[in-house]
RNA sequence: GCCCGCGUGGUGGAAUGGUAGACACAGGGGACUUAAAAUCCCUAGGCCGAAAGGCCAUGCCGGUUCGAGUCCGGCCGCGGGUACCA
């Protein structure tokens, strides 16, 4: 063999892995252990780029840490309930569960060829009955703590399809297959009580020493803790039972600029009187065809209907309020209903603009005078304001000092109170389809809603369904829903609802511990393996998964299935960024773009065309989907230049926290150093021997490299860490030091390339004779004898800019270098006889002259 | 709308507040070859200049600093999330 060959050698190292069954996550009490995970996949059909990135990534920690003497766990799976097997189901015929497994097949099959060091005896996926019995199981140890209730909450409701439509698929207030306006409509169902926790989910977040500050960040602000007040107005000709109107607000200091008071459409009150007042029905029913969605909302024109009600001002019973019934006032949000100043905040003021209401300000800048507003001043509550409608508190304040003050004011005279309130919401995870968790609990006449007895679980899936029509299945399904009480033993019905599929998601890094346990997990080894020590996943999973997750743990260890230190189960996160391609679209008659694959476009420096000459339009660069076809297919590269290849390309160039470019020439480049490291490895084999005396410089680099690799990984700089080895390469190429030291050097280049390229790594070890499996091999250490400079070259500035430089000894003391940098040439010309004002020395950096 | 990021040559990117552009891709030039491929060497931010060198330059506008890609304030553009996409 005299030459690179991954097409031949690559199977052969995998199997001499699997033989050596180096990847076998084992319990190894003497060794320190190390939980590597990446976010597991969604069973889409085929592996794509992103999904090669993700895991090599994780693959390259797993690999490192186990060459540095940690036990292991690099385990996957798949999140594999969800709606699109059910949409396949609906376009394609065929059923979820065929359509599911079978993608995990093809899956799987895609994935193997990459050399990742997973422990594929753990693999599950979520779908799995012996998965979901463990979750229905717990669910009931939920209900059994008091985590989990009902209450009526809203979803998307299709009047056309007669289906319940999620977010994604409410398309500009329209259902994406009916095109009917969407409704919103409530139904009863299964809450998480996650809003207990986020006092604790919040503080907790301080301790996420290795997490991302913009994911705790992001995180915080969801969970929203805000201080404000709760207070109560009288009402004016409002219907019997409404002699109350409860509102809260964060700003109470503004109290003396209301000018209205708005409920949301879902509020009781509203709902009064949409019952009697058929305008207010219409109203009302307007504001519910926006969708559910914080973003629809949002977005949407400000609109309100005027009640006729009024409000007495609390600090003033002879001042009235109109009460307004608004778009955009969340009944999940405080109580419902708040009152406007719109004086300072802006969508108050747009509305009272709107609607020709008054905008009484109550401070302004510190040094300026009342004058009328053109927009909502709306300064941070640190800052420093005068307050000419003010009521509590000095005149000249914070913001902050005087909402504090208003909330002693409210207290001390009885007529509200301070109250803290977050943001977050209880989480729904009640679903109206068919390809989940079931609900595990029955309903019964007489019992009332029971769970299920746990030797009856799991409540299976049944198989005999079809999506011909829209809807649940399991809600229309002729007997499945038929059962017996597990209380009274009568005649009761399944639930129908299933599981939002976030739950899965929630535990799965628990089961990979012991996945075939009979329980949902096992004490002693989920107590050795946990917590993950690196998770890695995409930044669109900074709130929702993550912050579930986090939830879900703190739950399992209430139920005992976690041990205290897992109530926190990532000890370190990172968030990888995408990979984009450009897209490329024809012109279908209609004008609108047809999108094509990259791999049947030509693209040239003269454009890009299809075969037949059909001009292409190029778009830019952005997430690879399949909607846009702007995909390609890692099974072809893989199968033209081998697996280590791709690894190779996506760990190189881009930082893995950015988005990365995917482009053709970049893969064929990276093929090209590959086979330039074998040929290099291959001729230290043939060629004889060179000069001992450049030796030295040869190891020097060598040290030098395994420290900034070493460096690179533990980092995430896997781009760097590539670059250092490219810098090496080129060293060792140039190099004619003996071949012994040649020997050496390639074989701590094996070593370093081998997180990134395993199979090329191997071939370069075996060839030069390395002890066993490079994968079985410690990380090499860097001397730091041999990472020692003696000198240093430094930059001068004259004014900042760099004019001269010098080279001094490392250690020199501050004065002589000064002394050498004024007596330097360039530098007496360009001070040209100027006095010296100012001499900045930064030792080893640079020095500054300043005239 | 709101929350969180990101923005550096033709391209991907590098740079503990201290020489902006490491490393690589694409390009240009050359060597080898009958030729091509492969490989190797040189070159390379922009403008001015024969050169030495100078000026400009990290999305835009300001600020802090001896010194700003990096810190602060305000814009613009792009991306992620927005609770039923996963």
């Amino acid at each position: 063999m005299s030459r690179y060959d991954p097409a031949t050698t690559e199977a052969r190292w995998r199997q001499a892995w699997d033989e050596a069954g180096v990847f076998t996550a084992r319990r190894d009490e003497a060794k320190p252990k190390y939980y590597v995970l990446e976010m597991f996949p969604y069973p889409s059909g085929r592996i794509h780029m992103g999904h090669v990135r993700n895991y090599t990534m994780g693959d390259v920690v797993a690999r490192y840490k186990s060459s540095c003497g940690f036990s292991v766990l690099h385990p996957m799976g798949w999140d594999a309930f969800g709606m699109p097997a059910e949409n396949a189901a609906m376009e394609k015929g065929g059923h979820p569960k065929e359509w599911t497994y079978g993608n995990i097949a093809v899956m799987r099959d895609q994935m193997k060829p990459l050399g990742l060091s997973i422990d594929w005896s753990r693999e599950f996926a979520t779908c799995d009955p012996e998965y979901y019995g463990q979750q229905q199981s717990m669910f009931i140890d939920f209900m059994d703590k008091g985590l989990v209730y009902r209450k009526n909450a809203v979803v998307n409701w299709d009047p056309v399809d007669m289906t319940v439509l999620a977010n994604e698929q409410v398309i500009d207030g329209k259902g994406w297959r009916s095109g009917a306006v969407v409704e919103r409509r409530e139904l009863t169902q299964w809450f998480f009580r996650i809003s207990d926790f986020a006092g604790e989910l919040l503080e907790a977040l301080d301790g996420l020493k290795d997490w991302p500050e913009k994911v705790r960040l992001m995180q915080a602000n969801w969970i929203g803790k805000s201080r404000g007040l709760q207070f109560a107005f009288d009402t004016v000709g409002a219907p019997e039972g409404f002699d109350r109107l409860e509102v809260y607000t964060t700003r109470p200091d503004t109290l003396m600029g209301a000018s209205f008071a708005a409920i949301s459409p879902d509020h009781p009150l509203a709902k009064a009187l949409e019952a009697t007042d058929p305008k207010v029905a219409e109203f009302v029913a307007e504001c519910r065809r926006i969708g559910t969605s914080e973003e629809a909302l949002e977005k949407a024109e400000k609109k309100g209907w005027d009640t006729g009600i009024r409000v007495r001002h609390p600090l003033d019973s002879s001042w009235e309020l109109p009460v307004y019934i608004a778009n955009f006032i969340l009944m999940d949000y405080g109580t419902g209903a708040i009152f406007g100043c719109p004086a300072h905040d802006q969508r108050d003021f747009d509305f009272a603009t709107k609607y020709g209401l008054p905008i009484p300000p109550v401070f302004v800048a510190e040094d300026a005078q009342e004058a009328a507003l053109a927009e909502a001043f709306v300064p941070m509550k640190s800052e420093r304001v005068r307050y000419v409608r003010g009521f509590a508190g000095e005149g000249v304040q914070t913001g902050d000092e005087a909402v504090n003050a208003a909330i002693d004011h409210a207290e001390a005279n009885g007529y509200g109170k301070g109250v803290t309130n977050y943001r977050l919401r209880d989480w729904g995870i009640s679903r109206q389809r068919y390809w989940g968790c079931p609900i595990p609990v029955v309903h019964c006449a007489d019992c009332g809603v029971v769970a299920e007895k746990k030797e009856n679980l799991p409540v299976r899936l049944p198989d005999d369904v079809s999506f011909d029509v829209p809807g649940n299945p399991l809600d229309r399904h002729p007997t499945w829903r038929d059962c017996a009480c597990p209380s009274c033993g009568k005649a009761a019905r399944r639930e129908t609802d299933t599981m939002d599929t976030f739950v899965d998601s929630s535990w799965y890094y628990a089961r990979f511990t012991s996945p075939r346990a009979a329980t949902p997990t096992d004490a002693a080894d989920v107590d050795y393996w946990m917590n993950v020590d690196q998770y890695i996943g995409g930044i669109e999973h900074a709130i929702l998964h993550l912050l579930y997750s986090r939830f879900f743990a703190r739950a399992m260890h209430i139920c005992g299935h976690l041990p205290a230190k897992a109530i926190e189960p990532f000890n370190a996160l990172f968030t990888q960024g995408m990979v984009t391609h450009e897209t490329y679209a024809t012109r279908g008659a209609d004008g609108r773009p047809v999108w094509q694959l990259p791999e049947d476009v030509i693209r040239d420096e003269t454009g890009a065309r299809l075969k037949d000459g059909t001009p292409v339009e190029v778009g830019p660069s952005i997430k690879m989907s399949k909607s846009k076809k702007n995909v390609v297919d890692p099974m072809d590269i893989i199968t033209r230049y081998g697996a280590d290849t791709a690894r190779w390309f996506v760990m190189s160039d881009s930082p893995p926290e950015r988005d990365v470019e995917w482009t053709a020439s970049g893969a064929e480049a990276t093929h090209k150093h590959l086979s330039r490291v074998w040929r290099l490895a291959h001729e230290v084999t043939t060629r004889g021997e060179g000069n001992p005396a450049h030796d030295t410089d040869l190891l020097r680099a060598m040290h030098k490299t395994i420290a900034e690799v070493t460096t690179g990984i533990e980092g995430f700089a896997f781009n760097k860490a590539v670059a250092k080895l490219y810098e090496f390469t080129n060293t060792f190429a140039k190099s004619d030091a003996s071949a012994a030291a040649k020997r050496t050097a390639m074989l701590t280049m094996a070593q370093l390339m081998s997180p990134m390229v395993p199979h090329l790594s191997e071939d370069i070890w075996s060839m030069l004779g390395g002890s066993g499996l490079v994968a079985g091999a410690p990380w090499p250490k860097a001397d730091p004898a041999m990472l020692v400079e003696d000198s240093v070259t430094l930059p001068i500035q004259i004014n900042g800019k760099r004019r001269a430089e010098i080279t001094v000894p490392k250690d020199m003391p501050p004065a002589e270098v000064e002394k050498i940098a004024l007596a330097d040439e360039s530098v007496i010309k360009f001070l040209a006889g100027q006095p010296v004002k100012k001499l900045i020395v930064v030792p080893g950096r640079i020095v500054n002259v300043v005239v």
